[in-house]
DNA sequence: CGAATTCGTTACGGAGGCGTATTGTTCCCT
DNA sequence: AGGGAACAATACGCCTCCGTAACGAATTCG
């Protein structure tokens, strides 16, 4: 099992990719709210908005909307942190599981069909 | 050379590859647009408005507006099709290759740094 | 030729995005 | 206790996006 992933390669999969979320009506997210869904989903736990923004190397009220928005979509969920109620943990949904799990077998199943 | 890309293995690509973009200051364009872009460059010419828009099953504005964005980025142009003037055809650009070529090889990069 | 069709674009009202600057809480520290 | 720091959220003005509907230009067909 190895990834050796040409640029062509990744250049059809990420097109499949892309194709079969919009092609499935899946909310439209940008490239930065998906990367804050998928940092939350795959990277260990707590994540606070400042965290988030400091990671994604942008301003925290890009953080609180992109929240905001996939809060909507019950992507996500926000809590007062109880050790410091200043902060807000954010945290994982079982929508946003479902949602997230999704993704990766779409893009799975788009690899599988990429030329050699 | 194999594509047995499992979808943990699929999210953690999809993770950083996002990550690097949002982090390269890229334009932060939307899974829709992305997908417009790719469709140009990767598959055969000529593309119009109406058949992009039929391809990706969504409105011809939708189309117009993704033309008008990514032309202000200069990844693509428009032209009109000498042999039916009420055609439009969408046509590549030097800055749009480069563009496209870089999403390759950064997600080309990623994916050889995925964990077995 | 004139009417109907086919294009892509534009207009519109509404929604959501951005960055900067400000606000309200909560905590820290002396 | 009281002043300052840290945190998330909100306000603001501006820009882009959405879908529906209307529009002008070009072509096709009767």
């Amino acid at each position: 099992m190895s990834f050796e992933l040409r640029a062509t390669q990744a250049l059809k999969l990420l097109h499949d990719f892309g194709f079969g979320l919009v092609h499935d009506q899946a909310p439209d997210l940008s490239l930065r709210q998906l990367a804050v869904l998928l940092t939350v989903y795959l990277e260990r736990p707590p994540h606070t908005v400042r965290g988030l923004a400091a990671k994604l190397k942008v301003t925290k009220p890009v953080i609180t909307r992109a929240l905001d928005t996939m809060g909507r979509f019950e992507l996500l969920t926000r809590r007062r942190d109880p050790s410091d109620r200043r902060n807000v943990i954010v945290q994982r949904t079982v929508k946003g599981a479902l949602y997230v799990e999704r993704l990766g077998d779409l893009m799975a199943a788009k690899a599988r069909n990429l030329p050699r």
